[in-house]
DNA sequence: AACATGGTCAACCGCTAGTTA
DNA sequence: ATAACTAGCGGTTGACCATGT
């Protein structure tokens, strides 16, 4: 499969885009739209690559875009989100909207990862303590009204977490689906209790298994 | 005032998955 | 089936700015 080539012609600009570059793609796309990203830019009359027209109108010219600071309720769901799906910044931008991944990443790693750093057991041991804090404040759904039964199954919980999270994109579940699937089937290997009784359990035994054997739990997500 | 250091964030790079011919 | 191509993702870089010495 040969690699696209992209901003490798010479004359294509790099670099910080200008306003009047700004109001070119912006005018483009509120007119046209953006079926086309790699034609885009010829279409557009810009001197830029289709990658980059798609990045910046991603990250900054959109109209929804949320500007300013995190507020701690954004970072909260940040942090609690990233202790369920890990480095999958557009999962996790889907469940805070007018932010982007690339937002979202640089937060982490120059606020919420130092943070965390400092106080390291904070999360794991809201769980423990609290577990039904996160869920509901990360869905801002209460855990009463989930649609899940205390006794619900491994695989009811995954059939359930669209609910739960309804933002995240449909490849997501379908990876997380057929992971939870081989979880069921061999509950031994991994070290999960089948006892497992409820949502906050499963996730709390997840997160408990993933400190001891952290490597096996990585390869699942990858 | 000048320089060093560290933090922030926009943008780029390289890869993969999905789509089309 | 497979090669060519595009869109999207996560990691990394580098310019800019603030702060400390």
């Amino acid at each position: 499969m040969g690699r696209a080539p992209c901003c490798e012609k010479m004359g294509l600009k790099k670099g910080p885009w200008t306003p009047e570059e700004d109001q070119i793609l912006t005018n483009y796309i509120r007119k046209y739209g953006h079926a086309n990203w790699r034609a885009l830019p010829k279409l557009a009359g810009l001197l830029r690559c289709g990658k980059s027209c798609r990045l910046r109108w991603i990250n900054y010219l959109r109209p929804d875009i949320k500007r300013g600071n995190f507020t701690p309720e954004e970072e909260e769901t940040i942090i609690n989100l990233h202790q369920i799906l890990g480095n999958r910044w557009s999962a996790i931008a889907a469940k805070l909207p007018g932010r982007t991944d690339n937002e979202i990443k640089n937060v982490w790693h120059t606020h919420l990862k130092k943070r965390l750093k400092q106080k390291p057991n904070t999360i794991i041991s809201q769980i423990k303590n609290e577990p039904s804090s996160l869920t509901s404040k990360s869905s801002e759904t209460p855990t009463s009204s989930l649609p899940l039964s205390p006794q619900a199954s491994s695989s009811e919980i995954t059939n359930n977490m669209e609910d739960i999270f309804p933002e995240i994109d449909q490849s997501f579940w379908s990876d997380f689906s057929e992971i939870s699937n081989e979880l069921e089937q061999d509950y031994s290997y991994y070290g999960l209790d089948s006892s497992v009784s409820g949502l906050d359990e499963f996730w709390y035994e997840l997160f408990i298994r993933a400190g001891n054997g952290q490597d096996q739990l990585q390869q699942l997500w990858s």
